[in-house]
RNA sequence: GCGCCCAUAGCUCAAUUGGAUAGAGCGUUUGACUACGAAUCAAAAGGUUGUGGGUUCAAGUCCUGUUGGGCGCACCA
């Protein structure tokens, strides 16, 4: 059921019979109940270009309104506002529809089944996942969901960076540990890592060989780091319930003959020159404030070409639609990648990056500096242990992507009950153990539903489908959490005012029984899209 | 110096992308359990949307100046 879309209908028809050459209208909400159930500014819109006083035009659309079941009285409010009252009624129709839709309600078909690669995460394994990264892994994860139920074939891809100088640097800092273990004085290079996890790195390493491996190459350290890291990247990120479907490997792009693939493109299409001894890349031909080196004079290649490469190989695979989740530390990034996307020939509109900005961890009420360096920064793996990966999820999922947004972990670790996120498990809850008090059954016709708490709840259910289309087309899914707060609490009003079970009156009963499980239904879908389980009981 | 992002209640955040009287939670104050779960509900207080100007029927939202904060400006990745 969609009353907001017949609504649009209707004044559409009677648009058109005023005379007025409109093709879509907006029907929306109003804030104030005392301006409808929905309303429309339509009047004023094309008051702009008739230059006509939008009261008269919205006369006229309301005299040439049809008579239909839904509109059961409408009101003009100046300077041209159409507000219009529905027939409540009607709203209960809608009930067994979401029933039978269940775990699909809520879905459609935006994406047309377009193809769209997700890229998040992407974190180097040299170190274990922080509370910046855990942010882009809600953000990417829910992004996918979302995109998922809107009819898009999303891939989520995670790149790993595992060659180049980090690596190098990562094979040194493991080194190091392990020698200092084993008596041997050194120091850390100020590139190295000083992560906990490089010491219990070289630990394990002294465990299973001894000293053994004093003599061997930085590379073995490597391999072994990268492979320790790994695993513990896919294991925290299991437990934040994020999931990928490719790991692609910068090595084995550069193993792949791929690089010389697209600097191939790039020379071919004149985008290369060369200066100074080393090889740029023209970017400022597509908007970037300066030229990039891609070879640098002593023959290595920057970051930038494997890059390319991997977002070449991306396009070639047939998405339709390449989208990048960055920290917003790289948005000086974004235009170099972009113009070499362009320099290769694609429209820059075949990638889209999205910035998150960066989380601020407040602990005792001050800010605490995260680096690798003081070892301070909050781990995923701590955050999980001290809130839970629900509330983890609930709280970044609600902020919107550009805020730069305070973490405070001893507000968190103290109050994890006041996170809304158990309000609104909780109202699922509630409705749960209700719905086992009493088998429920199918209601043909509803009839004593008649309260305003009833239709209020009613109708921000009818609501979801929009919300979920509005937040993947926005990729914005702190919208849902919004909704399915709201959502919550219209469930907690009409629970105190409205007893579901009536012993002495089936049908009573039976048709609110009906209408909780609406509310059931749309809460575990909406928490599903951003990660977060629906409990029977808590 | 140049560029990107941000600024909304004491705090943390929203605001249907330009709509009507800017809303929630936390915190503060006050009520409601002999009711299907009180992790709940009802109510009060709290605002010149950092600041000046502009665009228009209408601006937190768009343009512009300015102040404060975050981040970035490599032949690092």
């Amino acid at each position: 059921m969609n009353i907001k879309k017949e609504l649009e209908k209707i004044i559409l028809e009677a648009i058109k019979k005023s005379g007025y050459n409109i093709d879509s209208i907006v029907v929306e909400k109003p804030k104030e109940k005392s301006n409808g159930d929905f309303s429309t500014s339509i009047a004023m819109k094309i008051a702009k270009t008739l230059k006509i006083n939008p009261k008269e035009i919205a006369e006229n659309i309301i005299n040439n309104i049809q008579n239909n079941n839904i509109v059961e009285k409408l009101e003009i409010a100046l300077p041209g506002f159409i507000n219009i009252y529905i027939n409540k009624k009607e709203l209960l129709k809608g009930i067994n529809e979401v029933i039978e839709q269940e775990n699909n309600y809520g879905k459609s078909n935006i994406g047309n089944n377009s193809k769209i690669n997700v890229e998040f995460v992407s974190a180097n394994p040299t170190g274990i996942l922080h509370l910046g990264t855990a942010r882009g892994a809600a953000f990417g994860d829910n992004l996918c969901r979302i995109l998922k139920f809107t009819g898009y074939i999303v891939d989520r891809e995670y790149y790993i960076n595992d060659a180049g100088n980090q690596i190098k640097n990562l094979g040194v800092s493991v080194k190091i540990r392990y020698e200092n273990i084993c008596g041997i004085e050194k120091e850390m290079p100020s590139e190295g890592y000083f992560g906990k996890e490089i010491i219990k790195i070289a630990e394990n390493i002294y465990n299973k060989y001894g000293k053994s491996k004093i003599e061997e190459k930085g590379n073995f350290f490597e391999k072994y780091g990268v492979e320790t890291l790994l695993n513990i990247i896919k294991e925290d990120l299991e437990n934040f319930r994020v999931s990928f479907d490719i790991w692609s490997s910068e090595t084995e792009i550069r193993n792949s003959g791929k690089i010389e693939e697209s600097l191939k493109i790039l020379e071919e299409k004149g985008n290369i020159y060369e200066k100074e001894n080393a090889k740029w890349l023209m970017t400022t031909k597509y908007g970037d404030d300066k030229d990039r080196v891609i070879v640098k004079t002593d023959g290595e290649y920057t970051y930038l070409v494997p890059d390319i490469a991997y977002h070449l190989d991306k396009i070639n695979r047939g998405y339709d639609l390449l989208i990048d989740v960055l920290g917003s530390d790289h948005h000086g990034y974004i235009s170099r990648l972009k113009a070499a996307i362009e320099s290769l020939g694609f429209e820059k509109e075949k990638i889209e990056i999205k910035l998150l900005q960066m989380v601020k961890l407040i602990r005792d009420g001050e800010e605490v500096k995260m680096s690798k360096r003081t070892g301070n920064a909050v781990t995923i793996r701590e955050l999980l242990e001290e809130v839970g990966t629900d509330a983890a999820r609930y709280f970044f999922a609600s902020r919107a992507l550009e805020t730069q947004m305070d973490f405070d972990i001893t507000l968190a670790q103290k109050k994890t009950n006041e996170n809304p996120v158990y309000y609104i498990q909780y109202a699922h809850a509630r409705i749960c153990s209700i719905l086992n008090e009493k088998e429920i059954k199918k209601i043909k016709e509803y009839k004593t539903i008649d309260s305003i708490y009833a239709y209020d709840l009613i109708n921000k259910i009818y609501d979801f489908k929009e919300i979920v289309e509005l937040s993947a087309i926005k990729r914005a899914p702190h919208l849902i959490t919004n909704y399915v707060y709201e959502l919550a609490t219209l469930f907690h009003v009409y629970y105190t005012n409205e007893k579901v079970l009536k012993d002495e009156d089936e049908n009573y009963t039976q048709e609110r029984m009906n209408l909780i499980k609406c509310v059931k239904i749309t809460i575990k879908n909406a928490l599903n899209l951003i990660g977060v389980t629906s409990p029977e009981k808590m």
